[in-house]
DNA sequence: CTGCGTGCAAAATGTTTGCAATGTG
DNA sequence: CACATTGCAAACATTTTGCACGCAG
């Protein structure tokens, strides 16, 4: 239901101790629908889509907000470009090295055990696995030949 | 002793295909001393510190010949700017998110184990832990209410 | 001698900032 | 109504590109 997404948006928002305004909605209603890990240029073309809402800066206002918020999650890939993620469930990433493209992992396939880290008297707060490698699609073109 | 070490990196830029030459020779040469993880602007100016040597295209151009070497790795971290560390045995990192440092944190302390990656038909090639959390410096301001 | 590697400066990209105007709670 | 949030455009930082020159193999 639309109008469920949308309160259910809202009150993500209002949870997290932000004003809800159109852009801020927009934003996390795009980054719910498309789990693409967009790009804040992709955020920026696909929300003002359809009429002008959310200038450049307030793009990224915005995503800081809900950063800091901990509603979506930044990703530094190559290329020094910033990706966003909203954050449902805790999750690992895989990246493929041909195309690029970021896949979600979930947290329970991959097992991360830490040892004697906290002896640096270092705290853990969060830990993010990123894994390499080659996505099914490019490895089939590969063994084609596809270069 | 200098010259040991000399031969030693000129050996790894020879193994790895690469020509030797006095650009190449002085970021390997850097970052083989300094493991705090630069940027290219740092590595830039460290290098040119003496007397000029590389220009800051040729930072960029010897660092992405080094990453295709795999002697070195890139981290991307958050605020967009990439950092190098040469590569030694594999390790993972850790970033506090107070000061941003990053530390080396050796492979055999986090043991990471995934199940299932291979039935999406995604070939693992490598696998990345970036641990977050607050350092023992920070730790301590932050309690000192240094904020 | 052949071509890879380099320097330089300009351009492309991605992100941040300052300030007036606006909208939210 | 107070204050947080927005828009705009300009500033900023980092990285990439094109082309001529020079040195390594």
């Amino acid at each position: 239901m639309s109008t469920e997404t949308r309160r259910l948006i809202e009150q993500r928002l209002r949870e997290a101790g932000l004003k809800v305004t159109p852009q801020r909605y927009a934003v996390l209603d795009y980054l719910w629908r498309h789990r693409t890990h967009p790009t804040a240029d992709e955020i920026e073309a696909a929300v003002n889509c359809r009429f002008p809402c959310a200038s450049r800066a307030t793009v990224y206002n915005t995503l800081h907000a809900l950063r800091e918020a901990g509603l979506v999650q930044e990703i530094y890939v190559r290329g020094g470009v910033t990706r966003y993620d909203i954050r449902l469930e805790p999750h690992h990433h895989f990246i493929c090295r041909r195309c690029g493209r970021i896949e979600d992992v979930a947290a329970d396939r991959v097992r991360v055990e830490t040892k004697g880290m906290e002896l640096n008297d270092h705290e853990i707060e969060g830990l993010e696995v990123v894994v390499h490698g080659l996505c099914a699609e490019c490895r089939q073109e590969e063994e084609d030949g596809v270069r």
